[in-house]
DNA sequence: TCGCACCGGTGCAATATTGCACCAATGGAT
DNA sequence: ATCCATTGGTGCAATATTGCACCGGTGCGA
């Protein structure tokens, strides 16, 4: 193989069955692929994929390649991590990846007090309810709730944050009972039977959105009621919890990295920064700060 | 890393140490090494190379890439190697190398032979006294003469060749004792203790040259004597051993292929073909033929 | 049957990359 | 001191590669 790229492209059609799929991938244009894998074929003593009508699969002499690329692509994202992991001070570079909820409800200030404190060390925040890839270096570092971590990555695990009923105030007093609406959310681990344990289980849903933003947002509107992380809406002094209503535990919230970057200076250093955020706040994480 | 083939330029500037020899080992311009390893550097959290004046050499950093560049190439080599390994039948392609006096002198009309026996095995020869190397598939098989094998190749061990004093026909009798020539050899293997067991050990060198297909021109143009394999001039009626002139016994020779490729039928054959015309001109090689 | 989303393929222009030619610097041999 | 071979660097032209826009085909859902 005179490019050994051409195994990043090998992976790519295989992964994705499709040029185009290929293509995003590896964020190419998809005539780019069909030439590369035209070129690739060409000089090839054998054709790698065929062409079927579900998509391309790699032939015997592919699937080895395939193989091969695969070992390729560990070496390199070993390889990056490495790079990755040096440094023997607070400083450099680190790509930190959190729910939006968490970065601009819950630590929004502590990232800004951090990165005053360690000016030298070059932070890069990712909102995100993706669980970023560690493996690849998509991060650092990933906040995250969760009930079922990688289990290769290490750090800590740390507790449940708490959600409850809330709407905003006078709510319930300006809206007479057939006109109340929830404020639905578009994830499916959220399913409705958050709305079955509510004190207004009747009331039907206004609309639902994936933008947890925006529901806080319609939420301080008036728009309706809604369940929210405590952490969320416990600290608006227009947002109240709805009468009876009790706090529903979440996940685990886990702060996470890679094996390989655990020892580096300036990642331990925001992995018991962030611990540290987050613990001073577990009242507030937990639905007991009012 | 964006381009896995960036390895590659890691490798050939890490086992080159400057950016011209980098150049050649990749097939390119030192120009498009140093803009590549500028672009490459400056993508990276870290320098990888620095530039002293004994040349570049590998950072901490860069170190770990070119480890992790081994790794790979080892990967490429093998898939290379797989590839060429396919096939049930006695087709596809086979590269074989070999000394040009083997080539041109021994085996010129077996090679011709077997392309006509077996139509389907595209036989490319590549003539150098180099040692090919399999890992890298510069070669699939390889016959040599040696001392010392890779151990890693599997194959056959026959038997050394033979080799004795030559000259002209009629070319004692025509040239004044004083104006007798040697005809040398510019391989630091063949030094002149060839000319101290021969029979007109006094004489002096004409000329030397490394090209032994020339110096064998040169023999039968009458210009000088020389040492030289005995199945190269024993078959030529116009060559006559120097009186009292012994056979001197040379290196093995042997047939060889990587181990990934032994049990490909193609190569199997081939290399069963090459084995059974060498030892069908056991006595020729043995320099008795006469 | 129709519309839509996705697919692979390709001409052409845009962009990126490379080679060439040249330069100055360096170090070693004479 | 001089010459030569090798080095790294760079402007410019040549070449290769890529993206864009578009096309026709396919399959699925309504």
């Amino acid at each position: 193989m005179d490019d050994w790229d051409d195994y990043r492209l090998i992976l790519a059609l295989h992964r994705s069955g499709s040029l185009r799929g290929a293509a995003k991938l590896l964020g190419v244009n998809h005539s780019t692929v069909s030439r590369r894998l035209a070129a690739l074929q060409a000089g090839s003593a054998g054709i790698l994929f065929e062409q079927l009508a579900s998509g391309y699969r790699p032939t015997e002499a592919g699937a080895k390649m395939v193989s091969a690329a695969e070992d390729m692509e560990e070496i390199a994202q070993r390889a990056e991590r490495q790079q990755r992991a040096a440094g023997s001070a607070d400083k450099g570079p680190i790509t930190l990846s959190l729910p939006e909820a968490i970065g601009q409800f819950l630590l929004l200030n502590e990232i800004a007090a951090f990165c005053k404190l360690y000016p030298d060390i070059d932070l890069t925040i990712i909102s995100s309810y993706g669980f970023a890839n560690l493996d690849r270096s998509e991060a650092d570092i990933v906040i995250r709730g969760t009930g079922k971590p990688p289990e290769h990555l290490v750090g800590r695990r740390l507790f449940p944050y708490a959600l409850s009923h809330y709407c905003r105030r006078g709510y319930l007093d300006e809206t007479p009972p057939d006109a109340r609406r929830w404020l639905g959310t578009a994830y499916s681990w959220s399913r409705d039977e958050w709305k079955a344990a509510s004190p207004f289980s009747a009331a039907p849903t206004l609309y639902t959105m994936s933008d947890l933003t925006m529901r806080h947002k319609a939420l301080l509107a008036g728009q309706g009621m809604a369940r929210t992380a405590c952490y969320m809406a416990d600290p608006e002094p227009d947002l109240v919890r709805l009468p009876g209503a009790k706090t529903v535990q979440g996940q685990d919230l886990w702060v996470l990295t890679h094996p390989d970057l655990k020892d580096t200076p300036r990642i331990k250093t925001l992995m018991r920064y962030l611990c540290g955020a987050i613990i001073a706040k577990r009242a507030l994480i937990e639905g007991n700060h009012i």
